[in-house]
RNA sequence: CGGGAUGUGGCGCAGUUGGCUAGCGCACUACGUUAGGGACGUAGGGGUCGGGUGUUCGAGUCACCUCAUCCCGACCA
């Protein structure tokens, strides 16, 4: 259960240090709400990265890139998709820089203006397309089922480390398909690849079903997500897949030539998930020490600390350490051993929590002497004392244990703070402590609105996989039937 | 873009009603003692106070302007 601090603002720097830092820019800069990605967070990006791009892989999809500037005026041809990104785009306007003819320094030089100036992507649906439209001629240039690992920038008025950063790193795959059936498949089939990944690997148990109309993707017709629930009860959107429908063909002119010798409208599917997905790893498991990283995704997976005195000591444990790291990194563990002698054991045996290491074994001439190493879980904070005889092979096992109680331990937090809601009165009262919210909802944007306005509390999903809520009731807001529930929360 | 707050060594802060060589903790360097849960001693190095203008004999301190950051709103796959 997590205790009354955790997830409170003030811990997010302790967990968020680890891994990133603020950028350092000049003063001045217009550029703001950036990070700079520390190796050791950016090794957990990596975990993260290969691991979907297999799946990826295995799903039929191949990895391409596509151009970071976008012409302006390609983003205004779907008119929902430019509606959306108009109002954070960062737009280039100039090419070139002279030294300045008044003072010190350079300014953008009024000759190199451009003819049509050009968008930073903030999603590239739409210089895709445009390349689509060529690649695009016949039923048999179907599917296309590309992805693409790049960077992104939105202009967001406010930035949240993690969260919502002006510039972010992520994944968007963009597919295109010869009929419907087959588009709203691909759009499916992605969104539960993203969930199994935040299930198996993030240990985040995550919540599948479609957005409501007003929460959906700027320029499709649905838009599926995931939602995960953070420590503090918040909900947070891990990652969403999108059915465009033909919006995008349409407004790129991307028809294909039938079997029968007719002409349609390609159909699409857009799906991406970002560096937010760290925020959620760290705002889902961590506690008061620090990080908590799931084994899957850790960059150091064991950490030896030596308990030594005296210089030979030192040497003399090591080298029994080597001997225990070489039988785990047989079995494909990561394993550091922490040698440095300027700092104490107690101090790295708090850093390496604070950095979310799973497992930390010590070692002090005493347990060599008997044989022993003592074994310290990052989930538990549990210590016990274990033969040095089969270590590794227990330490392996101990990494399935604490990938799976980290699961477990989110699971029932999450249920623990999810409630099914009748009346107005409890969803007012309840949506101040936070968590889901299970309620019936009579269909209608003006119902969502209202609540939204009245409680801060948005339609996160309507789930398809993880409640049971198929039933007769009322609105809980209207008192209008409904068939099923759906899941308001307050979000990130 | 509105409301609030904050900018002082790498980090976190103090600095009274303006007053003389700008301090403290952490970190850093050297040496020594230490080492099973964030060690201690001694000796060092490093800042011109976000930027600008002004008031004053004198500005980290007062005024105005400006830039940046954080929080709350608005906004937001």
């Amino acid at each position: 259960m997590a205790k009354e601090v955790v997830n409170r603002e003030e811990n997010y720097s302790l967990w968020y240090n680890n891994l990133v830092t603020k950028a350092e820019l000049a003063e001045n800069s217009a550029v703001r709400g950036c990070m700079v990605i520390r190796p050791y967070g950016y090794a957990i990006w990596e975990k993260m990265q290969s691991y979907l791009d297999q799946m990826f892989k295995e799903t039929g999809h191949q990895n391409a890139y596509f151009p970071l500037f976008i012409p302006k005026s390609f983003l205004s041809r779907e008119a929902e998709h430019v509606e959306g990104f108009a109002k954070e785009c960062a737009v280039v306007t100039h090419h070139r820089l002279m030294t300045n003819p008044d003072g010190p320094g350079v300014v953008v030089d009024p000759e190199a203006k451009l003819e049509e100036e050009l968008v930073v992507r903030p999603t590239s649906e739409t210089i895709i397309w445009n390349t689509y439209k060529n690649w695009i001629k016949s039923y048999r240039d179907l599917p296309i089922l590309c992805n693409q690992w790049a960077n992104v920038v939105r202009w967001e008025m406010r930035t949240r480390l993690f969260l919502r950063t002006a510039e972010f790193l992520w994944q968007e795959g963009h597919t295109a398909h010869a009929t419907k059936e087959e588009a709203m498949e691909e759009c499916e089939r992605m969104v539960n690849v993203y969930a199994d990944f935040a299930r198996r690997y993030m240990a985040l148990p995550v919540v599948v079903g479609p957005k409501t109309a007003s929460e959906r993707f700027a320029g499709a017709i649905e838009t599926l997500c995931i939602e995960a629930m953070m420590q503090d009860g918040k909900a947070l959107q891990a990652g969403t897949s999108h059915f465009l429908g033909q919006n995008f063909a349409k407004a790129f002119d991307v028809q294909y030539a039938t079997k029968e010798g007719g002409l349609e409208y390609v159909w699409a599917t857009s799906w991406g998930v970002s560096t937010r997905l760290m925020g959620a790893l760290i705002m889902a498991h961590s506690d008061n020490n620090g990080l908590v990283l799931p084994p899957k995704l850790a960059p150091i997976q064991v950490v030896m600390v030596p308990i030594y005195k005296g210089a030979e000591d030192l040497a003399e444990i090591t080298a029994h350490l080597e001997t225990i790291k070489r039988e785990m990194t047989a079995l494909g563990l990561s394993v550091k051993i922490d040698d440095r002698d300027n700092v104490r054991s107690g101090f790295k045996f708090a850093e390496w929590e604070l950095k979310g290491v799973p497992v930390r074994l010590a070692v002090g001439r005493r347990d060599m002497e008997a044989g022993m190493v003592e074994v310290a879980r990052r989930d538990t904070l549990e210590k016990t004392s274990v033969a040095r005889e089969g270590i590794a092979a227990y330490v392996a096992a101990l990494m399935d244990e604490i990938q799976e109680n980290i699961y477990q331990k989110a699971l029932a937090f999450r249920e623990a703070h999810t409630y099914r809601v009748d009346t107005w009165e409890e969803f007012k009262e309840q949506i101040e402590k936070g968590g889901f919210l299970l309620c019936h909802w009579d269909g209608t944007a003006e119902t969502e609105e209202r609540i939204k306005e009245e409680t801060k509390a948005t339609i996160r999903c309507i789930p398809t996989d993880s409640f049971v809520v198929e039933e007769e009731g009322t609105c809980v807001y209207s008192g209008k039937p409904s068939h099923r529930r759906v899941i308001f929360a307050r979000s990130y």
